[in-house]
RNA sequence: GCACCCGUAGCUCAGCUGGAUAGAGCGUCGCCCUCCGAAGGCGAAGGCCACACGUUCGAAUCGUGUCGGGUGCACCA
């Protein structure tokens, strides 16, 4: 696609005396097929030219050559419309999409620009709530859509292992009479019922919160019985951890979390004390961040143990040491966006040049009806909030449902009704901006009719079927296919369309880079489905006169959507 | 009180680095399977793009303000 648009700023470029780089920006894409294929605005030019818009677009249409592989320009209206030569457009895309197969859309463009994402980062000793897998989806998302435009990208799982919530545990661990003994069978519901008992308990003695960061300043000083508890409690989370991650198709290359930097707070500190920002505030230790309109952010406590943004800052530092990124990213949700100004402002009062280097890439949260019905985040403490493995097991059901309804034939797979299940759950979470809010509703959660994942899957599955039976190898072209091809034929208005979103595919992959936003590409998943169904629907393949020309198109297409379903962390699945 | 995010059809949302006639799904009312997968396709109805002012040849899109919703703001992470 853009190097369409830069054939058409070659020829434009010179007869206005703008430069090329600048004319191809300015190139968008007409909504109506009648207003061709590509659209220059000349209103810009009407000032410096001293003459009305319209008449400028009639004077290029008239005086230009259409360049290679373009059929006419046309004046409209003050724009400079082209119109492509649909056979050529379509050799040119299809075959370049079959040609590069998976690669189609890949480039080079991060090469050498390493890039450290951020995201999931859940808490040990809680289960995964639904909410997590906004975050955990995005960041896994953008990771490969990074590492598609050629970053090395470093996916990190900044594990919650450290802090006061440890020190509840440990509470209500003993307050409850557990031992050494219990710990083999300690399961991560147990661990979740003694945080929730915790709040419980907490709100009637406020005096247990004490309590709690005692036990965790005691952790935190090496107290071996303490410590034994803390890996106990960690482990058992990880294994659950590491089944919902695979269930989800989600990798990091580091797992290492708080209590790794914890360890290893010292040149953090030191950096600190001698910049000279630490200063004494009701008994803690803290960096005033008045001059720059923010609270101060809190060092140490006043018992010397240290908070999330110690540690934050230690995990920041290592990774600059560690992997000498271009771009640190951390997906968190949009309610940290306090807590990430304090911490890049800090780094940047240390001196240290590359907190612009640093972003964070908030997301909106999710909102629960609370007891009096208004929305509001949902708290896993008070057991408000869903546990992720409900959800998906939940849909999984459903999509069984549905599928005993819809295929009653097709053996049971356990399987794939979790891929479809994964699929819906998390294009429905793409498939939206990353700053909305999402109010969580089972009725809605569990719909999948619609602008659903099912439905883009299903446009990937009705290809697959067809190129199942055509006999096509989808891993390597076959001498000659792309030869003696009648490329007009595909011109039909379903078929161009599916092949003028193909053309598309490589701008919406540096869009969502650009963005930090899969929806982005969710959104292209969904419109190239769309196309899928219509052309499907409007030409039959099979035993057509077309066939050819057909089954090649549908294998583009049939590429590209898996591509883009990948990308979004949707399954792109083969039968359902 | 201060800060950040959101406000588009009855509902849930696309469209937002400014461009031509604002698009989907759900719901409502119709139509299409002797035909590659109907988890599909086609059509109808439904809009002061929260409000006001500003910037611009041009604003749903950018800026300021107001209102409404969400979130955060010292020893949780």
């Amino acid at each position: 696609m853009t190097t369409f648009k830069r054939e058409i700023a070659r020829v434009i470029a010179p007869a206005t005396g703008l430069p090329e780089d600048q004319v191809e920006a300015a190139i968008t894409l007409p909504q109506h097929s009648d207003h061709g294929d590509f659209s220059f605005p000349c209103f810009p030019l009407a000032k410096a030219l001293r003459k009305p818009p319209a008449a400028i677009a009639a004077e290029l249409a008239a005086s230009l050559v259409p360049p290679p592989g373009f059929s006419k320009i046309e004046a409209l209206s003050g724009y400079l419309n082209f119109f492509v030569d649909k056979a050529h457009f379509t050799e040119r895309v299809v075959t370049e999409v079959l040609t590069r197969g998976a690669q189609y859309g890949s480039s080079t463009e991060g090469n050498g620009k390493s890039v450290v994402i951020d995201y999931s980062s859940p808490n040990m000793g809680k289960e995964l709530a639904f909410h997590h897998l906004r975050g955990t989806m995005i960041g896994n998302s953008l990771s490969r859509v990074f590492a598609r435009r050629g970053h090395p990208v470093t996916r990190v799982n900044h594990l919650g292992d450290w802090g006061t919530s440890y020190g509840k545990l440990i509470v209500m661990f003993e307050r409850e009479g557990l031992g050494k003994a219990d710990l083999p069978g300690i399961t991560l519901e147990r661990l979740n019922a003694l945080y929730k008992a915790f709040g419980s308990a907490a709100s009637i003695d406020p005096g247990l919160e004490d309590e709690a960061r005692r036990a965790f300043a005691k952790l935190e000083a090496g107290d071996a019985w303490y410590h034994t508890l803390w890996e106990a409690f960690r482990e058992v989370t990880l294994v659950e951890l590491r089944r919902l991650y695979a269930i989800l198709n989600v990798d990091f290359d580091s797992w290492v979390g708080e209590a790794f930097f914890a360890g290893r707070l010292g040149p953090a500190l030191a950096l600190l004390e001698k910049s000279g920002l630490l200063v004494q505030s009701q008994g803690a230790e803290v960096v005033d961040l008045e001059a720059h309109g923010m609270p101060p952010a809190l060092i140490r406590k006043s018992d010397g143990s240290t908070l999330y943004i110690t540690r934050d800052l230690a995990a920041a530092l290592y990774r600059h040491e560690e992997y000498a990124f271009e771009r640190s990213f951390y997906v968190v949700d949009n309610g940290q966006s306090l807590h990430f100004k304090q911490l890049f402002k800090v780094l940047e009062l240390l001196g240290c040049a590359w907190h612009e280097r640093c972003e964070h890439i908030p997301f909106g949260l999710v909102l629960h009806k609370n007891d009096e019905g208004a929305w509001e985040k949902g708290k896993t403490r008070s057991g408000q909030a869903s546990l992720l493995k409900d959800v998906l097991d939940a849909a999984r059901e459903k999509i069984e449902a549905i599928m005993a309804e819809k295929n009653p034939d097709a053996a049971r797979d356990p399987d794939l009704s979790m891929r479809i299940a994964v699929g819906a759950l998390v294009f429905s979470e793409m498939k939206n901006r990353r700053l909305n809010d999402i109010r969580f509703e089972w009725d809605q959660a569990l719909s999948f009719e619609g602008d659903s994942g099912p439905y883009v899957q299903n446009a990937h599955v009705r290809l697959c079927s067809i190129l199942r039976k055509a006999g096509v190898d989808l891993n390597s072209l076959e001498n000659g296919e792309l030869e003696k091809i009648r490329w007009d034929v595909l011109r039909e208005e379903n078929a161009f369309a599916v092949t003028d979103l193909l053309a598309q595919f490589p701008e919406r992959i540096a869009n969502t880079a650009a963005t930090r936003d899969p929806c982005v590409l969710a959104q292209f998943a969904l419109s190239l489905a769309d196309a899928t169904h219509r052309f499907l629907h409007a030409n039959r393949v099979l035993g057509s006169d077309e066939q050819r020309e057909r089954l090649l198109l549908a294998r583009a297409a049939k590429t590209v959507l898996a591509e883009a379903l990948e990308l979004v962390g949707v399954p792109a699945i083969e039968r359902m």
